[in-house]
RNA sequence: GCGGUCAUCGUCUAGCGGCUAAGACAUCGGUUUGUGGUACCGAGAAUCUGGGUCCGAUUCCCAGUGACCGCCCCA
């Protein structure tokens, strides 16, 4: 390069008003949310029940990366997805792979499970995975381009208990988070064999009615016929009424498992309702198929979650073959469902204590104070900034803490706090070495929660 | 990806061609110097962005952006 160059690029710099600044946007890409402190607590809460719920249901936490490579999950979904096709953030990186933002949690824990040789373990592995996925569809209320999914997967059982078991886990969860009016739809779509039997018995019958169709589904019987069974419009739910059901073409074994099943949730007392039309939108589905839909008024029921088995993917993308079945809810609508029906979000725990402090000596010591009360599992509250008792009182007040602590010029040089009861008002002045203890015997020992010491 | 509705302080709203853009809630400060509530007083804080029409635009028009709704699909 030569100088002259470099002179002019100097130049340039030198005066800014020359640089053109693409403007700060102060705004969250589109689709994208902030989980704001307010909401923290129901987010707190479905965080807390699902980590619970997992260690009780035997499932052990893996977190895989957000980025992958993008034929992961086209292989793994189905090229033919409308997640694949159109909501895929797909880019390419400096050293030119074609990565992708996961858009679900099962693909990258199947491709965890193959690479770790997960296999070896003792039969099921059971993994609970949390964390956000990407989609690139429009944005509406309850579908957001990033959103938080917890997913639990459970590889290497074919046996349909664990179906219910899954099943049972996925209605406690909601159950759990104060929904209870979740309902559950099941339904099976039969494995490779049978699947393929029916669809072609399904399709016959479609073309036979193509003219009662609407446009969309009449593109459909090409590329999805499974999807007109549900679709909205009139006229196709009246042809998908009568259309033959997967349900009544399943295989000997897929009937089979999908019969035991029923049973062993019939014996759980838990409540289902079987729809036939039920269809989920990833391919690596067979067998049973399930969604937890919520209780909003007809026609805004959203999906809370859902899932089912998927005997064939392992295999399918390089493993040995090893029967699976998973589930996800999406966290987003979780807590929605949760403030619709005003379910109780985590409470976390208030301080009791409040610190004021008065003057330069004092203002100096309270920091020390405070730690050490925080050592010592004294949740405390304080407004160190700002400089009038009247006004730090007026902090304690709003906090509705129990007893307020003052250090002032004067106890500070004394060594000892006054111990202010916010309740009544009464105050004592104590040493400030038994501090510590007195306050401990004052406030409630369940408050008391040492981390470290 | 297609169609529709909408866009003012942190939040909820008012104004609808002529402003110094109004109010409530919230926030911060004060009502005498070391004590909370209420009340009262005060402060800060907004017309999404870019064009156009007009003497003049927060207001009307267009585009962009975003939110929401319907489809598609999904958690």
């Amino acid at each position: 390069m030569d100088s002259k160059k470099n002179a002019k690029k100097i130049i340039k710099k030198a005066k800014p008003e020359k640089i053109k600044e693409e403007p700060l946007v102060l705004q969250t890409l589109r689709g994208m949310k902030d989980i704001l402190p307010i909401d923290q607590p129901y987010w707190e809460q479905v965080r807390r029940i699902s980590e619970r719920l997992a260690r009780d249901y035997g499932f052990s936490r893996l977190d895989t990366p957000i980025v992958e490579f993008a034929n992961l999950f086209s292989r793994s979904i189905g090229e033919g997805t409308d997640i694949v096709e159109k909501e895929m953030y797909t880019f390419l990186t400096r050293g030119a792979d074609k990565v992708a933002l996961r858009p679900e949690l099962t693909a990258g824990n199947c491709r965890s499970y193959i690479q770790h040789g997960m296999n070896l373990l003792p039969k099921p592995v059971k993994i609970f995975s949390t964390g956000p996925v990407y989609r690139y569809d429009r944005p509406q209320e309850g579908r957001y381009r990033e959103h938080y999914q917890v997913n639990f997967d459970a590889f290497g059982e074919q046996d349909p208990i664990l179906d219910a078991q899954i099943i049972q886990l996925a209605h406690r969860l909601v159950q759990t988070f104060g929904i209870k009016t979740a309902q559950m739809q099941i339904n099976s779509i039969g494995c490779q064999i049978c699947r393929k039997d029916y669809k072609e018995l399904l399709v016959n019958y479609l073309d036979s009615k193509k003219t009662k169709l609407c446009q969309d589904c009449r593109r459909r019987i090409e590329t999805n016929p499974l999807r007109v069974l549900d679709c909205k419009e009139d006229k196709c739910s009246q042809v998908a009424a009568l259309a033959p059901q997967s349900v009544d073409h399943l295989c000997e074994d897929c009937r089979n498992h999908f019969k035991t099943l029923l049973e062993y949730l019939d014996e759980l007392d838990l409540p289902y309702i079987i729809n036939p039309h039920l269809v989920r939108g990833l391919d690596y589905y067979t067998k049973t198929v399930f969604e937890i839909l919520s209780s909003a008024e007809e026609g805004k029921k959203l999906s809370l979650g859902g899932g089912g088995r998927y005997d064939k993917l392992i295999k399918i993308m390089g493993g040995e073959d090893t029967p699976a079945i998973g589930f996800a809810i999406g966290v987003e609508r979780i807590v929605a469902e949760m403030k619709r029906v005003q379910a109780k979000p985590y409470k976390p725990p208030r301080p009791k204590v409040f610190l004021a402090q008065l003057g330069n000596l004092a203002k100096k010591k309270s920091l020390k104070l405070f730690s050490e009360l925080e050592r010592n599992g004294i949740l405390t509250a304080e407004s160190f900034g700002r400089g009038s008792l009247k006004s730090q009182l007026k902090v304690a007040n709003r906090l509705k803490v129990e007893f307020t602590l003052i250090l002032g010029q004067k106890e500070t040089l004394d060594g000892t706090v006054i111990v202010k009861n916010m309740a009544t008002g009464a105050q004592e002045t104590v040493s400030a070495d038994k501090l510590i203890d007195l306050v401990k015997k004052k406030i409630k020992a369940d408050n008391v929660v040492v981390y470290h010491n």
